[in-house]
DNA sequence: TAAAGTGCCGTGTGCGCACACGAAGTTCAC
DNA sequence: GTGAACTTCGTGTGCGCACACGGCACTTTA
């Protein structure tokens, strides 16, 4: 048990040939005759031999270039901050084994953005990219570009088809659909009423939207429930709109039990929903944005769920890291976790380091 | 921005010294004159120098010793599989780095297998050691000990009192049966009834247990809901006592809106239930053990709360290592999050690698 | 004044690995 | 049978750092 890990240079004496030879094997840089080569890997095999990662990239001094081009944070909409956080932390930690990354953030209402950014980020030739393609067909056409380049990259938040594809990194949005029905739905009537409510400003989330709608209606139909779904799709921004939508909903006989809000602008709703003087009907949205942390502290809005979107940005570095340079194999797709928040739990989902 | 790292060599050029004097400055090794050692300080702090840490650990071949006291995981309670697991992972992961670990887990029910298995430990004059304290009397005597080895370590699971306590890890019990209650009263009447359920088989858990109690009756009695709950400590292990206490309380006028588990063993009351034929009573209890998991997805129990407990064992190690041997300086407390879990969102929680 | 002691510092070696360079040995053409 | 070309392999150096050793200048002691 105590024997110490096994060096090249113990391979070599066992193999009676000289490290440099080891050293041909195990990279497969030719020049070793199929006998040598052969007893080499023998004693590889039996020795367990696993190099050593500390001298390893000390000794080959490799820069590793990653492009990261995902959108800019804002103060409308902040969710990105967070995985841009997981991106500096993996970015940090990986710093000293030679990876260097090269951070493109583009605002989420210019496609002209993404297009620079992305050119800019392919011109210094980078060995790995993590991207999040929010404009669905800005970024099919980009992806041409980098397939042309022959780029490995990760997709985080949503996934499009493209050949070297390393690994998607985001929610399964359909099943956050069922996870909000069950939240919603718990405790009601068979044949409640629901509100649900598509927020959009930017053409990105379509999907995500679209996706969770299904997964919250088919909760239902999967189990025979006959309830009440209406759905409202809102594109202004002021609060009129809202207001007058729930109050001709609220006037209707029947009784609203839940609101469900398929993005993150659920906040809105619950303003809307305080300056009526509601309080009585369940409301669920998405996303740890500070708007929606406020209320949920109000218990104006009574769960949040959440998709570690730190966590997000961090493994799609490392992914980028263990698959490029350290030439390991993952699962093509990761779905990140379905977090449930209330203003009980929320604070161990803050600081998440 | 493109400049590289700067080592000691830089540092050494610019002092107009050899290496050897930076280093002998840095590791604070004394034999270097006042006035050097400040300007190579201020070199140091103008350049913002940071070690290669590679080329540190693998130079300075040192060892790292450090020691795991834990529960062993039983077919009865596996709960304590997870924190092993992760353990485990971070002690691959820092192997390369001079760390071994002397994991020992011990019998629940074995008061003298803990201290066996302690005495066995502190003879290996570890430089660290993760512990879960459950038993209290037996883990404040072995703390006496630690103490005079003057030996630092990170707690799990349950804190103690302790002069060299790096950390503690683990669930906030209290906030918890916030949660639960929460999770339990959505929607109900504001003079709902509960059933909450102590099962314990061992000694170890009454802490979590009552803390958890008083989370849950305090979010009542904080919202002045005038709530009806009743307790029942559960000490043996057939299902013919649980099965009466359910048939008595059903039996009463008031509805039962929701059953609280105080601890892991919640799938014996669903079993009960099932039993009896009774769906619609909302089930709450805690940890992801493959019973409760079968149970979850058989919709018998509603909610699980867990608390990551892989996760747990995974900090632990990196807590010491970084404590130990970066000397970096941690929160004394580090919450863990508190999960939930339902039928829809159960699958993210499995596969944490 | 020589010997012994002290403060301060430079040099050299090695950690495990990557990789360049060149040295043997072999094959082939003429 | 001689040189060229190719195959196969060993040696040496360096990555950034830790640490042992020894050296120089200066001070103290007899």
């Amino acid at each position: 048990m105590r024997n110490k890990q096994s060096r090249i240079k113990d391979i070599a004496k066992k193999a009676g040939v000289s490290t440099g030879t080891v050293d041909r094997v195990i990279h497969n840089r030719g020049e070793v005759s199929p006998s040598t080569r052969k007893k080499i890997l023998a004693i590889i095999n039996e020795l367990d031999y696993q190099p050593n990662l500390l001298a390893s990239t000390l000794a080959s001094q490799k820069l590793h270039h990653f492009a990261v081009l995902i959108p800019a944070g804002s103060n409308h909409n902040p969710y990105w901050e967070a995985p841009l956080k997981g991106v500096i932390k993996a970015g940090e930690e990986l710093k000293a084994y030679g990876v260097r990354l090269d951070i493109q953030t583009f605002s989420q209402n210019d496609i002209n953005d993404f297009r620079q950014k992305g050119e800019v980020l392919l011109k210094n030739k980078p060995d790995g990219l993590l991207l999040a393609p929010v404009f669905f067909s800005e970024s099919k056409k980009f992806l041409i570009k980098c397939q042309q380049h022959d780029l490995p990259l990760t997709f985080i938040d949503t996934q499009l088809d493209y050949k070297r594809s390393i690994r998607f990194i985001g929610q399964n949005s359909c099943q956050s659909g069922h996870v909000a029905a069950r939240l919603l739905g718990m405790g009601n009537p068979k044949d409640a009423s629901y509100l649900v409510f598509n927020i959009t400003s930017e053409k990105d989330q379509l999907y995500h939207f679209t996706e969770r709608y299904k997964g919250f209606k088919d909760y239902f139909l999967l189990r025979n429930l006959p309830v009440n779904i209406s759905v409202h799709d809102i594109h202004t921004q002021g609060i009129e709109e809202l207001v007058s939508i729930l109050k001709i909903a609220l006037n209707k006989n029947e009784l609203i039990a839940g609101i469900f809000v398929t993005g993150s602008k659920v906040y809105r709703i619950a303003r809307a929903l305080k300056q009526l003087g509601i309080q009585n009907i369940r409301l669920l949205g998405f996303d740890l944005v500070p708007q929606n942390m406020e209320l949920l502290e109000e218990e104006m809005i009574d769960f949040l769920i959440s998709q570690q979107p730190e966590e997000q940005g961090y493994q799609g570095i490392q992914t980028l890291y263990s698959v490029i340079v350290q030439k390991q194999t993952v699962d093509p797709v990761k779905y990140s976790a379905i977090d449930i928040i209330t203003r009980e739990n929320i604070s161990h989902y803050l600081n998440c380091s």
